[in-house]
DNA sequence: GAATTGTGAATCGTTGACAATCCATATTTT
DNA sequence: AAAATATGGATTGTCAACGATTCACAATTC
């Protein structure tokens, strides 16, 4: 065909392989994980359609692809709502991450290569410089990178995208700034117990270090005591 | 072929409390995973829209919430189809699912109470009886039940949302029989080194008994060499 | 006869319009 | 004046219709 000619990576190329609502889904994705808006607020579907230049039916159809995904709330003849996320709900996503970072580790484990084991060993000396130099803001970055690399690296996408799905919902917790808060140093040996284990080709060790990594930094978390905590009906 | 329109029964009320949509998904949801369509299967909006007795818009609507769920795969303008599970896919789902409920077992250890731990007992035995019997039929649901009672038990609703969900796109992978196939007497003692566990209230050792139990029985199904291996490209 | 091209029916993607519902404000009642 | 009730505007839920794309099958070409 015209493998020779692919000049345009831009939105008309995206429109033949994905449909209008998979584009206004992601863009109302990354809208709600901006943060710009508030928890509860409103997502007018009128607005957001005028806004990407389409009729309300492509984001009708966004609106329920983000309600199964938990990021927004659909309330019948009322409309969307960025879903709100209690304290309670909070620690119920992180118990679960838990669970499945540490799965994740735990298959890592038993199929880990050198070259693998050699980037989050680097990972790991970046982050250490860091934490020397209390540098929060060159630290999150890498943090998020030491953990996506681990969880892309175990061969599951299936439990990459779970994993991915509740840190986006973790997001609409607003209480960061202690994510970094309290101890990152303490942090990063935690980091290193898991890659130790990764490297013992030690399958229990690893989760077990994995998910007391998270549980710790729940505990973080949830110490500060942030975030709305009022526990609306359950649906 | 049904002249007798009245596929949706007296759930007109639900109406009220639900959006149309949120039906029809539940409605769809029931045909997919009754399994009377095959694989790979086409969903026709018009059809469907018809049969439920609205138009193409809550059908659309559906669509989006179904494959967001992973049930259902788009392809642009060609439609909605029953998404496929190949061989890979089950094994990823299988490992996430050991990982799920092994930290379902992990939170349960944790809280569970004397009467959970007897319905649990109460479940052993019946199933012990119904493998004395070799009555497959009847050993199915109450395996079904005594997963779902741990899940449930658990006191996170976000993990067992995501435990059932990988038990769905499980039941798309067509290779049943095998699920009951080979020993489930084998089974029943995995199901008992469990509640041991969670009789001790030892975390850990919940976890690697439900770990290991979900593992075997990804074994036991694999084992029959069923289901399509076909491997389409990675999204 | 096999491959290619052309045609038409069927289906999808999107839109704009209409009815039903909800919300905020103004009006009435006690 | 406070509570209750009406009212108008805005928003949602649903539908039917239009253009665009795909698929199956017939006609044509080599």
């Amino acid at each position: 065909m015209n493998s020779n000619t692919e000049p345009l990576p831009s939105e008309l190329e995206v429109l033949r392989s994905s449909s209008m609502s998979q584009v206004i889904y992601k863009e109302i994705e990354k809208i709600i994980l901006g943060g710009t808006l508030g928890p509860d607020e409103k997502l007018n579907e009128k607005a957001l359609a005028e806004r990407f230049g389409v009729s309300r039916g492509p984001v009708r159809e966004a609106f329920q692809a983000l309600h199964a995904r938990g990021l927004v709330e659909m309330i019948p003849n009322r409309g969307a709502f960025i879903q709100r996320i209690t304290k309670h709900d909070a620690v119920e996503i992180y118990d679960v991450r838990a669970g499945v970072f540490g799965t994740a580790c735990r298959l890592l484990a038993e199929r880990i290569d050198k070259a693998t084991l050699a980037e989050l060993n680097a990972l790991l000396a970046r982050m250490d410089a860091v934490a020397l130099s209390r540098d929060l803001d060159s630290y999150y970055p890498l943090n998020i990178e030491f953990h996506s690399k681990i969880v892309n690296s175990c061969g599951n996408s299936t439990l990459a995208n779970i994993y991915f799905d509740l840190v986006s919902r973790l997001h609409l917790f607003r209480a960061r700034g202690l994510v970094h808060g309290g101890g990152f140093e303490s942090s990063n040996a935690e980091h290193r117990a898991i890659v130790k284990a990764l490297d013992d080709r030690d399958p229990a060790a690893a989760f077990e270090a994995a998910y007391a990594h998270v549980q710790r930094g729940k505990s973080r978390v949830m110490m500060s005591g942030e975030g709305p905590q009022s526990k609306p009906s359950a649906t």
